[in-house]
DNA sequence: CTTGACCTTCCCATTATGGGAAGGATTAGG
DNA sequence: CCTAATCCTTCCCATAATGGGAAGGTCAAG
């Protein structure tokens, strides 16, 4: 099967797809043409690769993940725990992400967002750093 | 005062400020030596950016809010509506965050994470674009 | 005058992806 | 059998924002 095909059938652009080849994600035999040739557990692993990603793994995550399922023999207790700990790392961004939606809600709710000038939004921006001294005017 | 200081006040890297007026976000002036020079209102637009920085805006949109802010008869309406952009994205990609989440922790409650080898998680990232066929083995 | 702490520019690396060019291979239609 | 379209190949470039580090100029303190 051609790239092209592969790419079809796993969703993983051809172009990803030799990306993925030359940083040792995958590997690829060639043709006589010089074409790359795949089957059908290729497009498994691009496929299983392709998931990975939707969830938000790193490749080197994907590349350990991948590890693992060629493994068979690996304990589970290693895949929960890589599965955990991207678990964490996402509570993590969205409790961040959550402070400062709560943040910029309290600005906006606070700006008249009319024609009016006036605007705590970026009365906050300006100010946010500043100790004692006067709300700063914009410089120059 | 020189982009070291500058630096340390404003809690943005000498490196990025560099990099800053490299793209056309900010301006220096330079001394006879070469060396840049930043005075008090540089330095509060080096703060803002961070602050927009902090709160998840790209250097694009910091740009912008920088141009509103310098202008003082924008109206506040052109402010809110770029925060509320802002926000609606962030609530986006929580979104989505949390629906990997979900599904993350579904698989993981499954998974034994002992020393035993058989793990829904992988089973999952090997079968989820299969239509109806068995469960695939690690290929190769 | 030397030494150390600055500053300058320039290049490289990161992460994952896409765009596009130049040129060779294959395939379908006539 | 020839030609055009559609593949494929490699190579280079760009993205966003940041840091690392080298080579070399400058400045201030001793």
């Amino acid at each position: 099967m051609n790239i092209g095909d592969a790419a079809k059938r796993s969703g993983v652009s051809a172009k990803m797809i030799r990306y993925y080849e030359e940083i040792g994600l995958i590997k690829a035999s060639r043709r006589a043409n010089g074409y790359r040739d795949y089957d059908e557990s290729d497009v498994s692993v691009l496929q299983f690769i392709r998931r990975t990603r939707d969830l938000g793994f790193s490749l080197d995550e994907a590349s350990s993940l991948l590890a693992l399922w060629r493994d068979r023999k690996r304990p589970s207790r290693e895949v929960k725990r890589l599965a955990s700990q991207h678990i964490e790392d996402l509570e993590r961004r969205m409790r961040e992400m959550r402070a400062v939606v709560r943040t910029l809600k309290t600005l906006a709710d606070h700006c008249h967002g009319d024609e009016r000038s006036d605007c705590p939004i970026l009365d906050d921006f300006a100010a946010a750093t500043m100790k004692k001294s006067a709300r700063k005017r914009p410089p120059a």
